[in-house]
RNA sequence: GCAACCGUAGCUCAGCUGGAUAGAGCAUCCGCCUUCUAAGCGGACGGUCCCAGGUUCGAAUCCUGGCGGUUGCGCCA
């Protein structure tokens, strides 16, 4: 992926730099010398670093002297007021009266949030939520879809044409298991509501119970009946095709209503019960064809020569698996959607397993067998191990969202009991509590795992999405307050070392998409996201804004924090994350 | 056995495409509201960057070998 040269400070910098450097003989291309632009340590070293390690060979010259060699041959600049040599780093001191101006004028129009990031990029398809019907959604699915839905933001934000699509999982098994426990030991009546969550009940229930009889006289019988309810499934016909039908529907309002709650939606829905018979007659096909061979009955392909071990593709019954499917959906995304890179975002567990469908992919000719990437994350588990629905230790989505709504609400906004709509109350505790979760399950590293303890996750101070909204909600409601005039606005007068830091923060949004976009990451965003919005309650603790005399100071002081605002809106965004007006 | 990922402060994590004095949050302790929203701000305390070698002017970062943990490896998805 080629990223322009987005910042105009930087570019500037560059600019300079290379006008320098040719003075010296040698002649270097802005485009490299851009990245070798970074943020000094500390404030007091200046605003931009240049590192001269990579030019010590060609001018056969140590670092530090290249440094003050450089300084000594820059032409002067109304961007910046000082360079400095600090040992192999030249660094320069912006000069706000113009700096400012640039970085802020580009967040207020917008104009900054709106350009693309990137030079050209193949269009993409982004796949993610894989959930399984007649299962309940546990927070381990929440990662994912958090995951997932920040990224297809990102590539979209950043000028990426990106398609998002979900793969649920409504077929197999454990619908044969969840069936069997409804048809033939529950003994209650649904529930009016949720049907879905009772439904994953059963499926425990029905796993449980499998287990227990597993030695006994019983286990023959349960599993003549789970294949004859496969059976049924298979030829669609038969009560319990019926029954499938029906219970389907009801996991399906369910994962719904967790997309709804999300703010989740997907461009398509491919399902495993639509590719399942194609995916049996693509393999057939090209076992005919003779790529892949039969082995103990079972049909395959062996890919030991790639260390990828063999890849099973049909049962000795003739019934396909997860890999099969995936062989005839990845060519359905390229074909039906005109898409040339394709992306899964998938825990890690599945890693061989995407390793071997993209090479049985390779194998079968397919074209784009070399755009499908795995993107890949660490689960979420508990304390004692990993969650499993079929063992029942599982902590619900909607648990953890109900008790985040209860918490928000008991804790935070129960003094606005009685002059805020009650709407009001429930819309902001959603929308706190959707800024909770999301930001927990994007702000870790995606391939650390995550230990979920709920009594962590209610805590909402410190480094927390509410923390960063809570910087929004602040400005928001001092802007309706404030009679803020942008026109009126003088940027040169914020030199103040907290007022520079914010405005050199904002100045590196779109470097950290670019960092995010690269390597299919969210953590860095979330962590910049935090930092800006550290860096506003310093500035906000220590500058009156609203209530200064000076008139003209006052709205430059507004307009920064409209321009904190806009960035911090921006960017948990496309982290799927809402700002509230007031919190 | 083979492979992948992880190991940084008491806990949870940044930093890892080599570069400036290894940073945050939580916890603990000390300060700050007659209100621009205290879901906040300032400060203190806290480090064998798992271990051992190697590459380099320079290693938490790269390489090799260990140790510890997790996961995956043919009829589940």
């Amino acid at each position: 992926m080629q990223f322009k040269q987005h910042n105009p400070i930087y570019c500037q910098m560059a600019n300079t730099l290379a006008k320098a450097l040719e003075k010296m003989g040698v002649t270097a291309k802005t485009k490299d010398l851009y990245k070798l632009l970074s943020k000094p340590p500390k404030s007091n070293m200046g605003d931009i670093a240049f590192a001269c390690f990579s030019l010590a060979k060609e001018l056969k010259k140590a670092p530090n002297q290249i440094a003050s060699d450089i300084q000594k041959n820059l032409d002067q600049s109304d961007y910046f007021l000082e360079a400095k040599a600090f040992g192999p780093y030249l660094n320069f001191f912006l000069n706000p009266k113009v700096t400012n101006n640039i970085i802020l004028n580009e967040i207020l129009s917008e104009e900054a949030f709106s350009k693309p990031l990137v030079e050209s990029s193949p269009k993409t398809i982004i796949e993610y939520s894989q959930p399984n019907t007649h299962k309940e959604m546990h927070v381990g699915h929440m990662r994912n879809l958090c995951l997932g839905n920040a990224i297809v933001k990102i590539y979209r934000y950043a000028g990426i044409e990106t398609l998002s699509t979900t793969f649920p999982g409504d077929v197999g098994t454990h619908v044969a298991k969840c069936l069997w426990y409804y048809k033939k030991h529950n003994q209650q009546s649904p529930p009016t509501k949720r049907k879905g969550a009772w439904l994953g009940t059963l499926y425990t229930k029905g796993n449980l119970l499998l287990e227990e009889q597993k030695n006994t006289a019983q286990a023959e019988e349960n599993k003549r009946e789970l294949t004859q309810i496969l059976k049924e499934l298979h030829a669609q016909s038969g009560p319990y095709y019926e029954l499938w039908k029906e219970t389907r529907q009801w996991s399906v309002e369910l994962m719904q209503e967790v997309y709804n709650w999300a703010n989740v939606s997907f461009d398509s829905w491919y399902w495993e019960s639509d590719v399942d018979a194609s995916s049996v007659d693509l393999v057939k096909k090209y076992y005919e064809k003779g790529l892949f061979i039969k082995d103990d009955g079972a049909i395959g392909i062996d890919l030991s020569d790639e260390k990828l071990g063999f890849c099973l593709l049909l049962k000795s019954d003739g019934t396909g698996l997860y890999a099969t499917k995936d062989l005839e959906l990845a060519r359905r995304k390229f074909q039906d959607q005109k898409v040339e890179r394709s992306i899964y975002v998938v825990d890690n567990r599945q890693s061989l397993h995407f390793k071997q469908v993209f090479k049985t992919l390779e194998k079968m000719g397919f074209e784009h067998a070399s755009d499908c990437i795995h993107l890949q994350y660490e689960m979420v588990e508990l304390k004692d191990g990993a969650m499993s629905s079929r063992k029942g230790n599982i902590v619900p989505i909607q648990s953890l969202i109900d008790q985040m709504i209860s918490h928000i609400k008991t804790n935070y906004l129960q003094k606005y009991e009685g002059q805020w709509e009650q709407s009001q109350i429930d819309e902001t505790a959603n929308i706190v509590a959707s800024g909770a979760i999301k930001y927990g399950m994007t702000r870790v590293d995606s391939n650390k795992k995550i230990i979920f303890d709920m009594k962590d996750w209610l805590k909402l101070d410190g480094e927390s999405g509410p923390y960063i909204q809570y910087v929004y909600a602040r400005i928001n409601s001092m802007l309706e307050k404030a009679q803020y005039k942008k026109q009126e606005a003088s940027f040169e007068q914020l030199i103040h070392p907290l007022e520079q830091e914010l405005i050199n923060k904002l100045a590196l949004f779109n470097t950290e998409i670019e960092n995010s976009v690269s390597q299919n990451k969210t953590h860095n965003l979330c962590a910049y996201l935090y930092e800006l919005a550290k860096s506003f309650n310093s500035f906000y603790a220590e500058c009156p804004v609203a209530k200064i005399e000076d008139q003209q100071l006052r709205q430059s002081r507004l307009a920064l924090c409209d321009a904190v605002a806009k960035t911090i809106a921006t960017g948990l965004s496309v982290l799927g994350i809402k700002a509230p007006s007031k919190m």
